[in-house]
Formats: C-alpha cells, structure tokens, sequence
DNA sequence: CCCTGATTCGC
DNA sequence: GCGAATCAGG
C-alpha cells in the first residue's frame, strides 16, 4: 500500500472525524488493520477503545523494560480539535435506523457516526447484509483517492451547501467535488450519501 | 455472535 | 514501513 500525502490526509480527516477504523478501511478500500497499523505510526490519538491489551501476551515476550522515571515530562499535545471542518452536521440522531450501529461510543459526537443512510439505505440495509458484499459503488471512478479537505474548512461559506463528494484525483486537474444540493445535515448529496454511509457488514472481502 | 480498536510480529 | 494475525473488551 501505497500511502501518498492524499491517502494519509484522508486517513488523518476520518481519523478526527471519528469514524470507526473499519469505516475507514472500507471508504479507503483498505482493511482496518491497515487503518489502524497506519495510524499508530503516524501518531494518531488512539480513540476510546475498550482494550489494552496489557499483561498477558502468549505471543511476545510479554517483557516491557520500563524506564523509570526521568523528568515526567507530561506532554500535552493537545486534543485534535481543529473544528471537524468539513462535515459537521448536528442533526438529531435518526431514530430508528440507530439498529444498525451506532454504538454509544460515539453517540457523543456532534456528527454521530455515519454508518446509516436514513429510509433509502434502511430497506436496502437489509438486503445488504445478506449480501454481505458492496454492491454499491465505491468512489465513482476508483476507491483510491478521495481526499476531504485538508485546507478547506468551510464548504458552504458564501455558496449554498454542496456535496463534497471527491470525484476524479486529487492532485489531478479534473479532480473536484460533486457540487450537488446535499441532504440537509449531510455532506453529501442524496446520490453520494447512499454510497458514502455503507452500512456494515463487510470488511475483508468485496472490494479488493 | 457481532462489533469495536490495539498491539505484535513477519514480511 | 507495511499490514495480517492476533488479542481483547462491549
């Protein structure tokens, strides 16, 4: 895997977003390990997750030659929290789509977790599951480079809300977003909401 | 069982 | 550096 500056920018944004590893894994057509793997060298803050994986380990040597002490240096690198940019939508949490996923972890999101395409994505959920593959399309043209906006924070500034729907390369002179009228408290328009929130259900396999 | 994320280890 | 495998908690 190639992880060009777009593929980390895009991985660091989802990241703060707060989207689940997996999530991100199947936006950016990769495996969650690779997500997580990546994130851990490239010195993203853990989000909350229930392990920790301490003491017990058959597999390694299970031996950690803590040093003690030194100064305490207690660095503060501050929480990431430029302002989520981009999509940002405090929208009501829909009620009865939340049987998919949504767990409370990040019930305390201002965004919520995506991961669930109201009514639309709701009866093709189902069917979707028994599928278990990804019907629907990844990324138009390829899943390989999206890129958010790392430098564009404020999408609907002067302009209405448009979807930011990645369409082309990044870094290529067609690239651009989609531009449509999104779904109010989305940042896509109803066409790219129904492929952005996949629901769940599939990782390792489908897209390859 | 499913999900989730973290760490470790072989490549 | 990379990610699969594995571990581990809800």
């Amino acid at each position: 895997m190639e992880w060009s500056e777009e593929i980390i920018a895009q991985l660091k944004d989802l990241w703060a977003e707060g989207l689940s590893t997996a999530e991100i894994g199947r936006r950016l057509s990769i495996t969650k390990n690779a997500v997580v793997g990546k994130a851990h060298r490239l010195g993203l803050p853990a989000r909350p997750s229930p392990i920790r994986r301490n003491g017990s380990k058959p597999k390694t040597a299970a031996d950690k030659p803590e040093q003690p002490t030194s100064t305490a240096p207690t660095p503060q690198p501050s929480a990431p929290q430029p302002g989520a940019t981009v999509i940002s939508a405090p929208q009501p949490v829909a009620p009865s789509l939340a049987a998919t996923t949504a767990p409370s972890t990040v019930a305390a999101q201002p965004q919520t977790s995506p991961a669930a395409a109201p009514t639309l994505a709701m009866a093709e959920d189902k069917a979707a599951k028994k599928e278990k593959t990804a019907p629907v399309a990844r990324p138009s043209t390829k899943p390989k480079t999206l890129l958010r906006s790392i430098s564009d924070p404020e999408p609907q500034k002067r302009r209405g809300p448009a979807c930011c729907w990645p369409i082309g390369d990044p870094g290529t002179p067609g690239f651009h977003f989609c531009g449509a009228t999104p779904i109010p408290g989305k940042p896509y328009c109803e066409e790219h909401a129904q492929i952005a929130y996949v629901r769940l259900r599939d990782r390792r396999d489908s897209v390859a």
